[in-house]
DNA sequence: AGCATGCATAAGGAGATTTGATCCATGTCT
DNA sequence: AGACATGGATCAAATCTCCTTATGCATGCT
């Protein structure tokens, strides 16, 4: 493997042999003409040959420099033609990778804004529980639920985890759900849910001693609140994500009391990429969107 | 015309993507492993996106570093085989520029000795009084007949201009000629020669007052030679050039004494290009070649 | 478990690169 | 012709990139 000459240097010949000009070429890299000079020389004591000719006003090409210059610029203009393309494939598409119950309950209902505000950014999503790790599989963005936040990357919050008992309207029915005391006859889908105890410890009512075991359905409401929807059981889920199902009546959510154990569903990214276009462009959007989200506390109407 | 990034990260890029470690490239490139990390980083927050996935023991590329690195290779491919070529071009060839003199009277016969001791330096000699300018004109070296060594140039003298007067040997019996004042007697070729005069004087043979007037016939004997051969009369020649002549008898060298008037044959090119191989090798070759014309000051046998 | 491999990171310094001022030669304009 | 404009070369000084050393961390192998 031959050692090039320097590079700086070669590029400054590239430059200097397509405007036949040290001043010009001076002005295209953004440096001095002594600068130009200085690496012409260079090149020139590497090779071993004088590249240009130096005539009075202007300069001509040696042989060797004649020689050089066309498989110069054209390794150059490879080289300047493939980095244009990647900022078109790197701005081009984002690639975003999200719990499944984010995606389906938001993103794939609101997505298409975003695409139609910056219609030269292709989006794709990938909808899984697995935490993505930026260093080793390529996202450029995650939307994750969690209630560490861990170094080294930013941090958005778009919405608090909260939750709250839902359950089918006939269920109501079924079982006088009245106050939420009423809750515990009603059939659970995860039995000895956490969140179930911890919201009725907010709502004022004594429970039994619960497991404590370490627990977290975040990111995977979507059966849960299938099931509760088909009728066969008390769900906690998070409200914001049902506000449709609430509506249309096909689930009930009794009580406005809220839980919250702190963790929330956040945007993240790599810190050092913070400036990316395509990444600062979904942040502006995605945040202000989702504000709605993180101010109506209570039920959703 | 978009701007590269910086072209030693480009330079690293191409690299890791050949080896897929940073190490090796590393080794390559002839610098450490965290050289490379520095200039990937560099190139990944130039290009806004990862280039390469970090795997446990080993790396790969990213989406994006495997659509830029057939390029960026084959890019730099072209470099390096552009470079590896003009060493060919610029080592082996040689361009000479001699003076007249020097070329058809030393060189012509001697260069033979120099392509046979390297026979991968091709050689191109052009005879001319012309004084190059390495800046404008495209020779190597140049063989030069002067007494002023101008900067920036490296001067090795070949041989001193001495000058003696020569004339046919019909002449010297016409003429009766047998000693030094005796000269005066015989036709000169150049009339008022002022070698004549000069070497004269050393002689000590007082000669009328010269006009004194520039002149100089360094690099041009061949006619003033030719026409003593032919015997139409006296001429001042630098007998170095001319010791076949006088050895073969068509010419003859009368007296021992040598003029000098300071002017030399030099060899000279330009001093950043000292160290070219090819420079050297004929340095190296010529220099000892002519030792034998710097140390024979006398009639030479 | 302990070691080897491979990349990341921080601080520091050497060196390359650039600049700014100036010089020089030549062509052009009035 | 003389003054000016153009284009490159040169030098010293300032700058800033780039590299190295030292170290940390994660992982896979024995």
């Amino acid at each position: 493997m031959s050692a090039l000459p320097p590079l700086t240097s070669i590029r400054a010949f590239e430059a200097v042999a397509r405007h036949l000009s040290f001043t010009r070429a001076a002005e295209e890299l953004g440096m001095t003409q002594a600068a130009v000079s200085y690496q012409i020389r260079i090149l020139e004591e590497r090779v071993g040959a004088p590249l240009f000719l130096r005539r009075p006003r202007q300069i001509a090409l040696s042989e060797t420099g004649a020689r050089l210059a066309p498989d110069v610029t054209k390794a150059f203009d490879t080289l300047r033609e493939t980095f244009a393309d990647s900022r078109g494939l790197v701005d081009g598409m984002l690639s975003i990778s999200s719990v499944p119950t984010f995606a389906s309950h938001w993103l794939a209902a609101n997505i298409g804004l975003f695409q139609l505000a910056n219609p030269e950014i292709a989006v794709r999503v990938e909808a899984s529980p697995h935490l993505v790790d930026f260093g080793t599989e390529e996202f450029d963005v995650a939307i994750r639920a969690t209630s560490r936040l861990q170094d080294g990357l930013v941090w958005h919050l778009l919405l608090k985890a909260e939750f709250a008992p839902m359950l089918s309207p006939r269920l109501v029915e079924q079982y006088q759900v009245r106050e939420p005391a009423d809750l515990l006859r009603v059939p659970q889908i995860t039995p000895d849910d956490p969140w179930l105890y911890a919201w009725l410890e907010l709502a004022g009512v004594s429970v039994p001693p619960t497991p404590d075991r370490p627990f977290s359905r975040l990111g995977a409401q979507n059966l849960e609140a299938a099931a509760a929807i088909a009728g066969r059981g008390l769900a906690m889920v998070t409200p914001a994500f049902y506000a449709d199902d609430v509506a249309s009546g096909r689930l009930v959510r009794p009580f406005d009391i809220t839980g919250w154990d702190g963790h929330g569903y956040y945007l993240t990214y790599p810190e050092a990429r913070r400036n990316s276009p395509k990444i600062k462009a979904f942040r502006d959007w995605i945040v202000p969107a989702t504000e709605g989200l993180r101010s109506s506390q209570g039920r959703s109407e």
